[in-house]
DNA sequence: AAATTATGGTTTCATTTGCAACCAGTTGCA
DNA sequence: TGCAACTGGTTGCAAATGAAACCATAATTT
């Protein structure tokens, strides 16, 4: 029998990251989902429309801050306009630009789910010590390179 | 205006976890599937049937080692035994539980990717540094508890 | 200024995924 | 035994995701 060396699943970065990334960003998804009808995709456009409030975004730049593709944010922004979470207006220079703002709907729910987003990763960072906390971070910043688009 | 504390998605840890973790899933899925035609699901599959080699396996077992759900066991499983990279048998004693082993084309397909999946790893790991090494498996220990299902 | 190329955004279609219902076989228990 | 509850696995259907084609407008080239 040769030696296949076999690999050992549980113990590799890739695998463990991806079950528990997916793991927390389904509990997350599900709270959302439940308590508000909203799924991931459409919280991350509120928070960074919330976040950079004010500049009238495009569809374009939220992608950009969510690291969504321009289908999925238009997809998203389609609810959120029909709910009424999002005001959508034409670029006054460029008519090909959208313009996007929270409504006061939209600012209602992000001022629901942001506290909720931090309890959330508090509880996860309660798992860790001070310096795992610090620790984490850093490598998240070292790994976030490595794995870019070329 | 009011004080809405906008998240910063971007420091956002959940988040983060969640960019990277696709990310790296996806370059790595891409991989095998351009070279193979092998989905990251049956990968999985492959590489425990590989580790557990001479157990028989049942579906229910791959399932769990894979942290997959039965029925994406079952599709990946499916396409597996009809590429023949894996021999579907029914148990003896239980004609319920399939027994499953890899056929000498799934060790092949499983030797030839092992090493890319390390190869893959280790180009993470290197842009840290030894210690951030040992802090992330700890991290990864503490965390993968609070975020398991009920 | 006409023709080309590029950009913001949407639509379409094919594939993937998740969930519930289901089928077959097994176990527990009256 | 015979019936209810359970378990391994598959199927079918609906929603989520991704890639390419597409439409309208803008910018660039000649």
């Amino acid at each position: 029998m040769t030696d296949h060396a076999p690999l050992e699943l549980e113990h590799f970065l890739p695998y463990r990251l991806s079950i528990l990334s997916n793991r927390v960003s389904q509990a997350i998804a599900r709270a959302y989902q439940d308590r508000f009808d909203l799924p991931m995709t459409e919280w991350r456009v509120i928070a960074v429309l919330a976040r950079y409030d004010g500049h009238g975004l495009s569809a374009r730049e939220v992608a950009g801050h969510t690291e969504m593709d321009k289908v999925a944010v238009s997809r998203a922004l389609t609810r959120l306009v029909a709910a009424k979470r999002v005001a959508r207006r034409t670029h006054d220079g460029d008519k090909r630009r959208s313009v996007l703002r929270l409504t006061a709907a939209g600012w209602k729910i992000h001022d629901a789910v942001a506290p909720l987003a931090r309890a959330h990763e508090r509880k996860m960072l309660a798992a860790l010590s001070a310096e795992e906390r610090r620790a984490l971070k850093g490598i998240l910043d070292k790994l976030a390179p490595v794995s870019e688009k070329d």
